[in-house]
DNA sequence: CCGACCTTGTTCTCTTGTTCACAAAGTGCC
DNA sequence: GGCACTTTGTGAACAAGAGAACAAGGTCGG
């Protein structure tokens, strides 16, 4: 009997929640969760958390919950948490510098390890502790320092050649923040954080309930109307 | 004959980058496009983008394709895009701050009105030609200002807070970039943004790729793998 | 004016994801 | 030890989305 490992993408886009939940409980002192709070405490239905969990072949208890430091070590483990993904952040513009002065990445397993930027200006200068490195240093980088994931954080036009660049220096890993459509190859992962893209996104749903609500003023009608997201 | 007027959430998301790509091929001078063009440049399928595009109700010609101004005006109009969505800051740390000095909003239709925190320390001070505002001043700012957008920048710990009060001074339209998992009435919009979570996801599939890479070494075999994401 | 060619709009099928509903399994009181 | 109660794990129904395929409609050269 094989183990069933192929885990929905969905699911693994929930992992992430599911793991900062249980981090929070812990900290009170809850040691047993049942999918029902879980579910209330990561915003999402009950089944889908213990359809989720099963996918860990994590077991929890029937009558009583899951085990939560235990659920811990398994969402880690499957997460790749045990180590840490050393990140390059490439472009210290606003953002990229932004980013490396954030801090909060390396308490959490993925250390700004190195910074990149193609502008000859900034490359030498230090910013958080680390020197910035060139573009064209970046395969020795990503050698000496075991790079495991870039951060995209360039204008849009250079995204696609960083994104070339990293996929050639060895980095399959990419978070690309530019505003720009950027492929990889097959054997890399590509992640984007498009603000644009939200922003037009709440616009259109915003724009509805305004139609909505002026209509509602105009017919004196209660309200009712559109959710999305989280 | 009723206009079927609904738009798939997953349509919604794309059309964002529609209106991107086709900016940049007007710019190149661009006046019709094929969806197997535009197909290719926003990264997606061409069958997706003809029925992406039929939704707006916008007529492309059959044997020429789209013309890109009438569809920019179309999926502007659609997305609300029309007018100023003005944004307020709540939370002006690192990220807060970065986002407010980022500038690449207001020309792109969604200007930084406010910025907000609880800080008395802050507020009363100035960043980027706006004097940050007090938390509880939040109902007359939004009044005031006519404030349509609320970003959350705030440490986890206050984002379920901060969303309320903004739900309570009228902004439905959020975007959550605190880690922590926000809930809002059915009336508002919510999105989040999860840099943690992002992380995570690569770090999910990065290993599998580890994994399967030592493991193709140990077998000598070739390659093939995951990709996920934009 | 006709025919070859192109590209859209849409139907159909398949896959993925969500939710319900319930049997199986365990707890703890009495 | 047995029984009432709780909660998991999963099968099955349902919904949403992706992609292939093709007919309908339009262009353009001759």
């Amino acid at each position: 009997m094989e183990r069933q490992r192929r885990i929905p993408e969905a699911t693994v886009a929930r992992l992430p929640v599911y793991l900062r939940t249980l981090l929070d409980v812990q900290t009170d002192g809850v040691t047993t969760i049942s999918s029902e709070r879980l579910a209330e405490l990561a915003g999402v239905n009950a089944a889908k958390v213990r359809k989720d969990l099963s996918y860990l072949g994590s077991f929890g208890t029937r009558g009583v919950g899951y085990d939560v430091d235990h659920l811990l070590v398994q969402m880690s483990r499957e997460l790749g948490l045990t180590r840490d993904w050393p990140v390059a952040i490439v472009g210290v513009g606003n953002l990229g510098a932004a980013l490396a002065n954030y801090g909060g990445f390396g308490d959490r397993g993925f250390p700004v390890a190195a910074l990149i930027d193609a502008d000859p200006t900034k490359v030498g200068t230090t910013l958080g502790g680390h020197t910035i490195r060139h573009l064209d240093d970046l395969p020795a980088v990503v050698n000496e320092l075991g790079i495991a994931i870039g951060i995209i954080a360039t204008p849009a036009a250079g995204a696609q050649e960083v994104a070339d660049r990293l996929v050639a220096a060895g980095v399959t890993s990419i978070l690309n923040f530019a505003p720009a459509v950027v492929t990889v190859p097959e054997q890399a992962t590509l992640r984007k954080v498009d603000l644009a893209l939200e922003l037009q996104v709440l616009s259109f749903y915003g724009q509805r309930d305004s139609i909505g609500s002026s209509l509602r003023e105009e017919l004196g009608v209660s309200a009712e109307s559109t959710n999305s997201g989280a």
